[in-house]
DNA sequence: ACCTGAACACCGTTCAAGT
DNA sequence: ACCTGAACACCGTTCAAGT
């Protein structure tokens, strides 16, 4: 089957041949499980499976090296693949970081829901605490990921509607909790937005000064940080409320 | 004038030759200042300040391009130079990194000097809050040269006692007006070292949801953002008040 | 269709050779 | 002393050629 197609002016051939059979057995490639993939691994021109590969390698590169190590074409080494074979499947870097950062939205907002899940409380400032600690647990044992996604450098943020559409369902439940805990009347302050730019402010703060490595010269040790960063996001917890606040919110 | 010395345990010949009379008339280059530098711009194999040159051109081409554009043979090649030279007086990238950051360091505190400064009422929470604002309206106005010395990937922050000593010293100055506020009986927790660490992630986060362009998926554009960071931090410094708090602790 | 492999223009870094 | 210029191993990206 030939199809001639026209792009960007020019007219280009295409073969519409059916590789995906052959990609199917080839689905699990020798990677990390290696669960008797040898069999498999032999002579296969067309990889079948590369675009997820190329994502979860650069997922994985991200979490051993950093950011700074992730090049495409270490990438397509540990996919097995040329160094031109990614750019089949994604226009530039920034493309293919897009994706990896996609994926790993998706586990942080996942983390979230679960964290929402095992907060059975109704009270709303609990729920609050719990999105906030969620996300400081994320950041501190994902690092890099929670790069990827926050820094948005090396990647195309506006341009994915994948991770527009989640950042803004978590910043929903946010608002939404934030006002149910304002009809509640409960805040010192009647601006759900601000209170929610702060407070986002605050975790986001506080991540990166664990990330950036700044937290030493503060005075915080590696062992120190979980708990400080806890007890930080309390403090400012108890600073909206109305009440004299208690000074442990999460405890009450 | 011919020297052995004795350096990791190699011996090598250096030439005890006098250059700085020809680098001194060559001081001031053809930089930015233009102020008549035709006359010495003619064959000066040797640059006599390249040093200097390279941290200022370092600290520009940052501004102008953001981190990720500085390369060393980008600053070479503005500086004038061969794309070896600067290996000369900086072992690596890394370290030149370091001496821009240290640049970089002692402005932003010259600035935050100058706003306490111009601060002359003695409520240390006014004054506090003028660190803030201080570090707010330098990071919104230096973005780049802000992520240089925050971000810290790209320089040895540890390895820099310049940078750790202008860090502590700003540290400093926030303790002490911590510990004067905890002494007036101004604050509802006493805990300086925990408020300090959250204002600091407090202004750092809103710092930098700024600079990794962050704001306008949280509803904010450029124009609002100066106030929004600034009702932020009031948000959370009145949060911080034992008296049930104004709405503005700036004006009162 | 999807991938290879060589090529191009970059980059950090080194090192002999120049002045 | 300090700088040049060629070299090396990287990188992102392109493109003809392979299957």
């Amino acid at each position: 089957m030939i199809v001639m197609t026209m792009f960007g002016g020019s007219a280009r051939l295409q073969w519409g041949g059916n590789w995906s059979r052959l990609a199917a057995m080839n689905a699990t490639k020798a990677s990390r499980t290696g669960s008797g993939a040898s069999a498999a691994s032999a002579s296969t021109y067309h990889h079948g499976n590369l675009r997820e590969v190329l994502i979860t390698e650069g997922l994985a590169l991200a979490a051993e090296a950093g950011l700074d190590a992730v090049s495409i074409r270490e990438v397509a080494r540990r996919a097995g693949v040329s160094p031109g074979a990614p750019f089949r499947h994604f226009p530039d870097k920034v493309a293919l970081m897009t994706a990896v950062a996609e994926e790993a939205m998706a586990r942080f907002r996942a983390e979230i829901v679960a964290a929402l899940g095992r907060e059975t409380s109704g009270d709303p400032i609990r729920r609050i605490r719990a999105i906030g600690k969620a996300f400081l647990d994320w950041a501190r044992r994902n690092p890099t990921h929670f790069e990827i996604i926050s820094s948005r450098r090396a990647i195309d943020f506006a341009g994915s509607a994948s991770l527009g559409a989640s950042n803004a369902a978590i910043q929903a439940q946010m608002v939404s909790l934030l006002e149910e805990a304002a009809q509640c009347g409960l805040l010192r302050v009647n601006d759900p937005h601000l209170i929610q730019i702060t407070g986002r402010a605050l975790v986001y703060g506080l991540a990166r000064m664990l990330i950036d490595g700044q937290f030493p010269s503060w005075g915080v040790t590696e062992d120190e940080a979980e708990d400080v960063m806890e007890r930080s996001l309390d403090l400012f917890l108890a600073g909206l409320l109305k009440a004299p606040a208690s000074a442990d919110p999460g405890r009450s």
